[in-house]
DNA sequence: CACATCGCTACACACATGTGCAGCAAACAA
DNA sequence: TTGTTTGCTGCACATGTGTGTAGCGATGTG
């Protein structure tokens, strides 16, 4: 269960490893090959051996990152006993990563298990709603494995807007509060929902003729597009 | 009100623009300074004579978007009758330069513009809640601001998860009447928010024993983390 | 022993890129 | 006119970086 200690890694492996820490840490461009083999330990001409190109090794990343996402999820699936929080620890060292690849376009695999991991746990919450949704489950996995990807993908503006370091336990454990806090009350009153519902459907996407509409007040709807 | 014929504009606003551009497309490190000059029509020289160095180049782009954000933030206090759309559909050009910089640790003077906007929203929106959120409102909008930034963020993937252009009319109307769905729906029950609050003060942060803690059924907690 | 394979190092090359710099034409001032 | 500033171009330089390749020791293997 514990991490295998670096030294018992095949070379192979560590310099995957430094790569993925590279990556995170730098992106992909300005991560170097050099500074990968330094932070493995190894020569940097060992790095083009095992894996050819630099565009390679990205793509073994991406590769042994899907094989740890899927192996999560599996657990997940398996042993939903064990909490929420284990995948999130077990991640942690991968996380830089896979907010790069994300972001980078990469890590499409990634993202698409972790959508159809959500809509299955989707299915089963809809029908504990009041209100059922009208939206396809597939669609609001997406945005919601998106939103929720946004804490990983932005953690570091987070911990500067909450004043703590959020991958410290403490901060980790503020931010879960407020996530459950946000994530049990709804942002917006059913009311207000309809408005822009109407809005939506009323007037042809383009232009916004001001001051006829609704006006709703959607606190986030600047920030969303 | 139209956007001014990119002819008229002086070259270093062309430059600038064209480095936004680049910088959004290609991110940071990729992007170069003789591409830059070739999309704003001059020459690599004229770059350098104007911004000094690719760094400060940047710092301009960066400055440029902030006061971009900080004049909309202006417009959605003074006039919130012109609609949740029209912030949305003037960020559009630097949408992409927005999400490198926030990816790439910059932005973040936009960041927290939008944290404090969203802050003056929130307090407005806990009145009306029936069962008021606990948690500071500064936290709360600084997380809902990421998720909200999650969509510009991510918006490949979700176009590629949704299987439509979100950056089409069709596309963004089946994503904002998504969004809605989604903000008007808590995710989490009452009964199993304090499941998870009870699981996070019960237990001291770190290890979580298996089979022991109430095991809420969180969908989202995995890719939180 | 002879030979092949594998893991690995060291070094060199080609190239892209940020940067420095000289200079030119036009506008403007004295 | 003459000098100066401004906006701009073109080119050369140093450097960092991906990539190619030769070679070396150890480990089997016939």
């Amino acid at each position: 269960m514990a991490a295998p200690d670096p030294e018992d890694l095949t070379a192979r492996a560590r310099i995957r490893d430094a790569a993925m820490q590279q990556f995170g840490e730098h992106g992909f461009a300005r991560a170097t090959i050099r500074g990968i083999a330094e932070a493995a330990g190894v020569s940097s001409g060992l790095v083009r051996h095992h894996f050819g190109s630099k565009q390679a090794l990205r793509e073994a990343c991406d590769a042994h990152l899907t094989k740890l996402i899927r192996a999560l999820n599996a657990d997940a699936r398996s042993f939903p006993a064990v909490g929420p929080r284990a995948p999130s620890t077990a991640m942690r060292p991968y996380e830089r990563y896979l907010a790069r690849a994300l972001t980078e376009g990469a890590a499409c695999a990634v993202f698409d298990d972790m959508v159809t991991l959500s809509e299955s746990w989707q299915v089963e919450a809809d029908a504990a709603q009041s209100v059922p949704p009208e939206t396809d489950p597939r669609v609001r996995a997406t945005i919601g494995t998106a939103m929720a990807l946004a804490i990983p993908v932005l953690r570091s503006h987070i911990s500067r807007g909450l004043g703590v370091d959020t991958t410290e336990p403490e901060g980790e454990r503020l931010l879960l509060r407020a996530l459950v806090d946000i994530y049990s009350h709804p942002i917006l009153g059913t009311d207000e929902a309809a408005e822009i519902r109407a809005a939506l459907d009323g007037t042809p996407p383009h232009p916004p003729r001001p001051g006829t509409g609704p006006a709703p007040a959607d606190a986030r709807s600047d920030d969303d597009e």
